[in-house]
DNA sequence: GTGAAAGCGCTAACAA
DNA sequence: TTGTTAGCGCTTTCAC
């Protein structure tokens, strides 16, 4: 039943060659002659021979595995966690590399652990922290390591996030090329801007310097997960600026409740008011009007990473912050300012479409749920 | 700077004692005085040993590893895939295993890779099909296995799922129980019902049976993933049999579509028509009403999967169907059926709601009512 | 109750 | 171009 599973010295005498031959053969370390290379590979093919892993890993100190640490149940969304995780294990395989799955949990011994055993030999880090307590732990072990988020102090490490002040820039232009002129930002919680912080922060110096630069008006504000938070900052930032016509977005909750809010207050979207995000694509999308928003490049960020980690692997140095450019897609919540106060009968906007389910929707003031956090 | 590993013979050195004492102290098989056991121990932590996982593993026979196979862009949702992944990671690790990730992509040959190297000890298998590729393989390698989902021929496997077919009765229970005497089932696309089937089918059997036992008329139609789909649906629906007030949606988008749907049609939800969803919680959630739903049990499918794979690898025998008990739970999709055509002023809707949602909450009286067999 | 030593399967240095 | 062999660090049998 459970048979002796084939070794190298199975192959070997299969091919007629000796252990090393088959070893040579099968990595290209050494020159072997056709004939011979030939009779190794099929021995392999006919034994189906498959190298020990353990015995691999002991013999050349490598385990050929990236152990990835996932948060457990951290701020960001399900979705793209699991998005970047598919995208390193694919990115990984491509290399030769297996991952191991960690989550946040394990914290900085979980590190040691598997660095220490020998388990893995490069990690990548997600939901990483502004004082991260996993980053001494990087510097001991000295092994080839990405980050996903910038934390203080990325002395000698390699970080790699989207580039959220660029972020930050880009949605004011979106804003600005459509004529608004004074703009708000809403900002995610006040934990978000002290803890798990950096890109919040990131955002808002990008928001700031490119209005400025282009002498719009613009306020900030963060702003709780709750329907109710929203709805409260809405009216606060309308009432010191009845003029904002312009919104960025970089929270979920504020992301989807905002357009049905601004409809309440009169100020359809997007006839009356503009709203940008910064979010995961499936809230833009699930979000009515779909939002024009900076996606979180899942995917690259979770190839890239292994990318990182190869090249360290390989002895290259990677240090530094690698940031990813943001990309803004235009959908139906953003559109040219008007000056006078929209037409009631304007059924120019995406809300007209003939079939679409949508225009049956109720008040969508009330849209979404109260949520958690 | 790459200092060399701490190895067994190092801890057996600093604690004066031979390597096999030091072996037997960690992990109990042989009897040790209380003395020597105290000085390994001390040993172990003042060096910070780690027994190296591939010679471990080597000389074991056993990675002390779980390999996880995810899918890659399967019909599952992206949350649900993660919960269970992370629930997996976590179970696994609390019984002192490792998780390998891989990707659906793999297909049997990564079974055969993972499992032939010696790196996975054990499988997990994620988003089964009916006559899934992978299988073969699992009897081939005769490694500890579950698979989640339930594929035609599940002999000799150990398979684990939300028991759909209770799940269709406990919908069909939960209208009952509200009054409403016609119903209909809204499933997934053909295709569902087709290849990645299984619990489409069961879903439907469990409501038709249950329908015919408490005497309810009932329909079913299958459903492509497009709004305009289930519109066609459910106006076909209502056309034949225009006094179905009760609705089970096992298909994300008829989910998050229906309720505004019926309130065009003059139906609104829950005051004149209720709908059960099967979904994940997240869609029954961001759904407008809130969706009355039977969830995906995620995270128990995960921890169960990783219980049922170490009760293999000590030796007993799971084989078999593990069917998960669904729960319903009530939310604001559903409530008491009315005879009358609901009385036009009726403002006790949820879309009624002023700051908050949840004062919309239908007939209280609802249990959340998770039925068995 | 403790120790010695023979593998486990592969890698890589050394020989030929 | 190919072969031989000494480890890698741990487990486990056998001896004391």
């Amino acid at each position: 039943m459970t048979r002796r599973a084939v070794t190298i010295v199975d192959v070997a005498r299969y091919a007629e060659v000796s252990v090393s031959t088959v070893h040579y053969a099968l990595n290209g370390k050494r020159r072997i002659t056709p004939a011979t290379q030939e009779r190794v590979q099929r021995a392999v093919r006919e034994l189906n021979y498959h190298p020990n892993a353990g015995a691999q890993a002991m013999a050349s100190h490598r385990a050929s595995v990236i152990a990835l640490m996932v948060p457990l149940r951290g701020d960001m969304h399900l979705p793209v966690i699991m998005e970047i995780a598919t995208a390193v294990a694919l990115t990984a395989r491509r290399h030769g590399q297996d991952v191991l799955l960690l989550t946040g949990d394990e914290g900085p011994e979980g590190l040691r652990r598997v660095t220490a055993s020998g388990r893995a030999d490069a990690l990548i880090l997600m939901d990483v922290e502004l004082e991260d307590r996993r980053i001494p732990v990087l510097h001991e072990v000295g092994l080839p390591a990405v980050l996903i988020g910038l934390p203080t102090d990325s002395t000698g490490l390699t970080c790699l996030d989207l580039d959220f002040r660029v972020a930050g820039a880009a949605c004011v232009d979106h804003l600005a090329s459509l004529g608004h002129r004074d703009v708000a930002l809403i900002g995610g919680s006040r934990q978000v801007y002290d803890r798990h912080t950096g890109f919040a922060e990131r955002t808002l110096t990008g928001f700031l310097t490119r209005s400025e630069q282009l002498g719009i008006r613009a306020t900030h504000h963060s702003c709780e997960g709750s329907v109710e938070s929203v709805a409260g900052v809405l009216s606060r930032i309308l009432e010191e600026r009845p003029c904002v016509t312009g919104f960025v977005v970089q929270n979920e909750v504020a992301a989807s409740a905002l357009p049905g809010l601004l409809g309440r207050l009169a100020r359809i979207v997007p006839a009356e008011a503009s709203v940008v995000a910064i979010c995961p694509d499936q809230v833009a999308l699930h979000s009515f009007p779909q939002l024009t928003s900076v996606s979180l490049p899942a995917q690259e960020l979770g190839r890239r990473a292994v990318e990182l980690v190869m090249a360290q692997l390989r002895g290259e140095v990677t240090a530094g912050e690698h940031l990813l450019a943001p990309s803004l897609t235009a959908r139906e919540s953003s559109a040219q300012r008007v000056s006078t106060r929209a037409i009631q009968s304007s059924t120019t906007g995406p809300a007209s479409a003939t079939s679409s389910p949508r225009t049956a929707r109720p008040s969508p003031s009330v849209a979404s749920g109260a949520s958690s956090v």
